[in-house]
DNA sequence: GTTACACACGTGCATTTACACACATCAAGA
DNA sequence: TCTTGATGTGTGTAAATGCACGTGTGTAAC
C-alpha cells in the first residue's frame, strides 16, 4: 500500500503536493536558516513594507491570527519590525536592513529550488500548474 | 496590496491553494466533527486497514512522526485503534466500527465540498489540476 | 553467539494553520 | 455626548507538519 493512493479528492492532492514542495524548498533554503513560509513572508514584506497585519494576511490568503504568529519568529530574528500604524489599532510591519540582507542571501537557494521544480516537471507544466492554482485561489468560494 | 500577490513561486501557490481548499473542505465537513486531514486519514485506513504507521505515512507522503501524532485524535475519538503488528516493533492501525460509521456519515459533506470545487473550477480544469498535482508528487525529488 | 546495521516507533522542539473569543479603537448617528 | 457598529489586533485552544534524537527490535555478517 506504500505508493501514494489516488483518490478523486482535490484537497487531498493539494495538501500532499504542498507538503512535498514545502520539504523540497525547506531543504534548499536550510543554509539560509529560513523556512519557505518565512522566506515568502519576507519577500512579501520586501515588496510591501509598512503593511498591516490584516493586509498581509489578506495578501497571503491566511487567517489574521496565523499572520500574527508567523511574524513572531521573524521579529525575534530581527528581520522585520512591527511598529505603530497610522491608527492606534493597526500595526505597521516593515522589513529591516538585516531582513533585506537575509532575503538577498537566501535568494540563490530559493532559485535553486525553483530550478529543481522546473527540471522535474518541465517549464510548460509548471506554468500550467501555476495558472490552475491561481484560478483555484481566485475562484474557490471562501466560506464565511 | 490586498489582492493575492502573484510571484513565480510554485510552493507559494501550492501552499496558498492548499490553505484555501482546506478551509473550504473543513467548513463543509464541520457538521461531522472531522477535519479534512482526519477525514482523509480515515478514508485511507478504510481502504487499507491494518497498515503500519510507516506505511500510512508513506502512502500520504508525510513524515512518520507526523502520522504518529495525527493518529492520536482519531484514537481518542474511538474511530481507529492501534494494536500489535506482525512485528514487536510495528503497530497495526485499524478502523473501528465507529470509525466506519463516522466516515459514512461524513461522506455527503465531503461530496458537497467536491461539488463546490467542481462548480467553481469546472470539471476539465479539476481533472487537469489533479494530473499536474499527481505529477508533482511523483516527480518532485524527495530531499534525503 | 556476538556484533553491526537496518527498521519501526515515539518524544522534544519549533513552526504553521485556523476558529472562537476578548479587547481596544475609530467612525457615524441619535 | 453617548451609543452603536465596524475595524485591527492579540490570546487560548487545538491540530498538522517536520527534524533531530533516542529506544527497542529484527536480521545478517562475522
Amino acid at each position: 500500500m506504500n505508493p501514494p493512493i489516488k483518490l478523486p479528492c482535490t484537497v487531498y492532492r493539494l495538501r500532499m503536493a504542498a507538503r512535498r514542495a514545502t520539504r523540497l524548498y525547506d531543504h534548499h533554503l536550510a543554509p539560509s536558516g529560513l523556512g519557505i513560509a518565512q522566506f515568502g513572508l519576507l519577500q512579501t514584506l520586501s515588496a510591501n513594507s509598512g503593511s498591516t497585519v490584516t493586509g498581509l494576511a489578506a495578501a497571503l490568503d491566511m487567517d489574521r491570527s496565523t499572520m500574527t504568529r508567523n511574524l513572531v519568529p521573524l521579529i525575534r530574528l530581527g528581520l522585520i519590525k512591527a511598529g505603530d500604524g497610522h491608527d492606534r489599532r493597526s500595526r505597521s510591519v516593515v522589513i529591516t536592513d538585516a531582513g533585506a540582507a537575509k532575503l538577498k542571501q537566501a535568494l540563490p537557494y530559493w532559485r535553486a529550488a525553483q530550478a529543481a521544480v522546473r527540471d522535474a516537471l518541465g517549464e510548460a507544466e509548471v506554468a500550467h500548474l501555476h495558472a490552475l492554482l491561481d484560478a483555484a485561489v481566485a475562484d474557490l468560494p471562501e466560506p464565511t
